[in-house]
RNA sequence: GGGCAGGUUCCAGAGUGGCCAAAUGGGGCGGGCUGUAAACCCGCUGCCGCAAGGCUUCGGUGGUUCGAAUCCAUCCCUGCCCA
């Protein structure tokens, strides 16, 4: 099987250019995609690009990933309703340094066919006006680049400034760039990215008569609807000190059953007969959830590594098997290591009732709102149920002293640890 | 620079002098059912307060009025058209 067939059964390919499986059968190539420097992590939407690269690399093809040091600071309209805030260089240079320190979880840097991480602001940041148009600007007219879905439905809504509707010239450069200094001949990328892809091969064959090809992918939805990658807390992030491995491990879990198949293939490197096993698992035992852990346990294991992994693992067996007791304080802080947790002093704590000890915490907004989620029957003390807004933290709540867990709801959990 | 249409609570969008903390839908949160799923049903969804009630909010500022999201002035922002 080689790249293109995997990346079809697997279905990653939403829209190919003409000619794009044949060259990847051909032999070796190279080929690109491109970060967004816009956050200071990787989400898991960013997942599916990256592992376009990493199924690329097992091929024995060499990726190359490309971070928008430069495109960055201009944004792109595609798929943004949008006109967007412009990022100052530190919060960019950050950012960049967060998303390559992610990648290289996931792509090798070193041996036969080695990653090549880049910023395209090397080769851009001293391009001159002058030049840029001379040599780039000429070969696009505008109605090419009104003719583009970014633009177009951009005009339609809230209009686009002359920044933003110069970016696919710049990622068209960038293509331009990577096409002359390491012969890539393919980018990939979202669906939303086509006509920024399109633009590049355009520019490839207009000045260096080259071809080159652009694979996107689907863009990844959830059969509920809501928007992939969010949860109550928002993004999912990467970065474990934005979203824990724990959050990480549950994110996965929770898949919608009608989704899971597809994310097996799209996020796991699990081989077409075990995916299919699992999916044949789902329909006979779905209270299971096999998939869905084994979903979980890849993801988390690929991004968190194992001990990533265990912990939180671990965490969601108490959490979710049974309650905290008989389990020791050390214990529980371990487990509950990836749980948001808040310090106080014990004098606080023990001088507030549920509404203030909900708000204080940061578990609540307003006590107003805890009022609320305990007036519905939502907001427990170590997992027992809380019915009076009034009630007083009492010393025999301290779990060792020193702990109490407020939950909201069945899966939202803090550790309060009192000093 | 000129003309027109807009800027409302997380989003969309109603409201055009008091009955407005502001309709409705979406989203979110909680409860129920379940499998830590989906679908469905119910409740909540500005802040403080046990409550009565109070406080802050409708692009910014200043005014008119007993009273303004609603009227006036001015400024800022967005879209469309013209130059």
């Amino acid at each position: 099987m080689n790249l293109y067939q995997e990346l079809l059964w697997r279905g990653f390919v939403y829209q190919a250019t003409e000619g794009a499986e044949e060259a990847v059968s051909r032999g070796k190539i190279t080929a690109y995609v491109g970060f967004d420097p816009t956050a200071p992590s990787l989400h898991v939407g960013s997942l599916l690009p990256i592992m376009g690269l990493v199924h690329l690399q097992r091929h024995g093809h060499r990726p190359i990933a490309v971070v928008g040091g430069a495109t960055g600071m201009i944004g792109d309209p595609s798929g943004k309703s949008k006109e967007r805030v412009l990022l100052d260089r530190e919060t960019l240079e950050r950012n960049l340094q967060g998303i390559k320190s992610q990648l290289e979880k996931f792509l090798s840097f070193t041996g036969e066919n080695p990653a090549i991480l880049v910023n395209n602001y090397d080769w851009t940041h001293s391009l001159s006006v002058i030049d840029f148009l001379r040599d780039i600007g000429k070969h696009f007219s505008v109605g090419y680049m009104l003719a583009k879905e970014s633009v177009k439905r951009r005009l339609e809504g809230e209009g686009i400034s002359y920044t933003e509707f110069s970016y696919m010239l710049l990622q068209a450069y960038d293509f331009l760039h990577l096409y002359d200094h390491y012969n890539c001949i393919l980018q990939m990328g979202g669906s939303d990215q086509w006509g920024n892809i399109t633009a590049g091969i355009d520019l490839i064959r207009k000045v260096r008569g080259g071809k080159a090809y652009g694979i996107v992918f689907p863009l990844l939805t959830t059969a509920s609807g809501t928007k992939f990658g969010k949860t109550e807390e928002g993004t999912v992030w990467l970065d474990p000190s934005l979203t824990s491995p724990y959050k990480f491990y549950q994110f996965w879990l929770n898949t919608d059953d009608r989704d899971v198949g597809r994310y097996l293939r799209f996020f796991t490197l699990l081989p077409k007969e075990e995916v299919e096993a699992l999916e044949e698992e789902l329909r006979r035992r779905p209270e299971k959830r096999l998939p869905h852990r084994r979903l979980a346990e890849e993801v988390t294991r690929m991004v968190h590594g194992e001990e990533g992994l265990q912990r939180a693992k671990r965490a969601s067996m108490v959490l979710f098997g049974g309650s905290p007791e008989g389990v020791s304080a050390d214990e529980l802080e371990e487990i509950m290591s990836h749980v948001p947790s808040v310090q106080m002093t014990k004098q606080e704590v023990l001088s507030l009732s549920m509404t203030e000890l909900a708000t204080r915490s940061g578990l609540t907004s307003s006590k107003g709102e805890a009022k609320r989620l305990i007036a519905a029957g939502g907001l427990y003390l170590n997992n027992k149920k809380i019915n009076n807004p009034a009630r007083k933290v009492e010393v025999k709540d301290l779990i060792e002293g020193r702990l109490l867990i407020l939950r909201k709801g069945k899966k939202n959990y803090l550790l309060i640890k009192a000093k």
